[in-house]
DNA sequence: GAATCACTTGACACTGTGTCAATTGACTGC
DNA sequence: GCAGTCAATTGACACAGTGTCAAGTGATTC
C-alpha cells in the first residue's frame, strides 16, 4: 500500500519534470501537471499540500536522482586548494543545468514571497556554499589566498560567482557554451582568489 | 486638460513607488496602487491598459526622476581604463540602490514569462551593458586588458558582475554594506580586467 | 462481507486581472 | 447658458488558477 502511494508520487513528480522538460516557460499549473501525471487535479493534493509543497519535494527529488552530494564530496578529493577550487567549479558549474528547470521555479517562487520556497531554496543555496567555504579554506590553508578579500569575503563573492543566477545569464542572456562557461569562471575565480596565479 | 492627466498619471507612478518603498515584498495590486493614488481601481486602467504597462511605465519614469543617463554618461568622462571601470563601478553600483524595488517586480514579471516587461527590462540592461562595453574598449585602448578573456567575454562577465543579482545576492543574501559591495566589486574588476593591476 | 485506502467526479469559495456600461461633475467653446 | 467632452466613478461580470469539500467507486485486506 505505502508501495503503490509511493508510486503515484513519482509519477507526480516525473510529471513535474516532464512538463518543465518539453516547455522550460511553462506555467506549471496543477491541472496541468495533473493530466501529465494521468490522475486529477484533486488527487494532487492526497500527497502534496499545496504547489509550493510539491515544486519543493520535485527539488529534493532531482538533488536525490542526480545525487549531488556525491559530486559535490568528489571535489574535496582533490590535493592543493587551486586544484579544489577547480574541481568544485566542475563539480556544481556542471550540475547547474540539471536543476536549472526546477530551480527557476523555485526562485520564482522565492522571489513573490512564498516563505516555504525560499526556505528550502536557501538551504540547498547553503549548501553550496559550504563547497565555496571549504574551497577558500583550502587556498588558505595553502597559503595562495589572494590577500584582496578576507576568508568570508572570498566565499561570498565565490558563491555568487558560482550562483545560478550568474550561470543563467552568462549561458542565457549572453550565449555562452556551458564549455566557455566552466572554462572562463575557473580562469576567474583563480585569477581572484589565488594570490599566485598567472595565468595557465 | 493634457496637465491633469499628467498629475494624475504621476500620481499613480508615485503611488507604486511609494508602495514598493512602503513594504518591498508587498503583492503590488491594482486596488492597492489605486487606494494609494486615490483614486478606483477602474480608473487606473484609464491611464495603463495592464498591470505591467504600468510597472513597466514605472521603471521609466525611475530612471527620468534620478537621471540615470547623466550619471553613466559622467562615468566616461575619466582619463585611463581603469579609472573609468571605477568611475563606472561607482555610477551604476550606487544607483542600483535606487531602482533595486521596482527592478524586483520587473525581473519577476520577466520570470514569468511576460514578454512586455521581459523587453522593457532586457533594453535597460542593454544600455548598462555598453557602459561595460565602453570600459572594457577603455582598458583594451591602454593595451592593459587581461589576456584571460577576449573582449565580448571580458564586457559579458563585467557585465554579469555588475547586475542587480549580483548585487542582491552580495547585499541582501550576504549582508554586505553598499560601501563595501562598491570597494570589492571595484578591486576584483581590476583584478579580473587590468592586466598590470596588483593591488593598491 | 465489512473495512480501508487511493482515487474519482463535480461543485464551490476565494483572489486577482481585465472588461463593460451607465453615471457624475467639471471645464471648454460657441 | 447650453452642448460637448473628458476624467473619473460605481457596480457588475468573465476568466483563470488554487485550494476545499462531499459523495461515490473499485480494489485489497482481514
Amino acid at each position: 500500500m505505502s508501495i503503490k502511494k509511493t508510486d503515484t508520487r513519482s509519477r507526480i513528480l516525473d510529471a513535474v519534470l516532464s512538463l518543465i522538460a518539453d516547455d522550460p516557460d511553462t506555467g506549471l499549473r496543477m491541472a496541468d501537471i495533473a493530466r501529465r501525471a494521468g490522475i486529477s487535479r484533486q488527487a494532487l493534493y492526497l500527497h502534496f499540500a499545496t504547489r509550493t509543497d510539491l515544486l519543493v519535494a520535485t527539488t529534493l527529488y532531482v538533488d536525490e536522482i542526480k545525487d549531488v552530494d556525491a559530486r559535490l564530496a568528489a571535489s574535496r578529493a582533490a590535493g592543493s586548494g587551486a586544484e579544489r577550487l577547480d574541481a568544485y567549479i566542475d563539480a556544481w558549474g556542471n550540475y547547474i543545468p540539471e536543476i536549472y528547470g526546477i530551480a527557476r521555479v523555485l526562485m520564482a517562487l522565492r522571489d513573490g514571497g512564498d516563505a516555504a520556497a525560499s526556505a528550502a531554496w536557501d538551504s540547498r543555496m547553503a549548501a553550496m556554499r559550504e563547497g565555496c567555504a571549504a574551497a577558500v579554506n583550502a587556498l588558505k590553508a595553502d597559503g595562495v589566498l589572494s590577500p584582496d578579500h578576507p576568508r568570508g569575503r572570498a566565499t561570498d563573492l565565490l558563491w555568487t560567482l558560482l550562483s545560478v543566477r550568474t550561470w543563467e545569464q552568462l549561458t542565457a542572456d549572453c550565449g555562452w557554451s556551458q564549455k566557455a562557461y566552466i572554462a572562463h569562471l575557473k580562469t576567474s575565480a583563480k585569477r581572484l582568489f589565488v594570490a599566485t596565479y598567472e595565468g595557465d
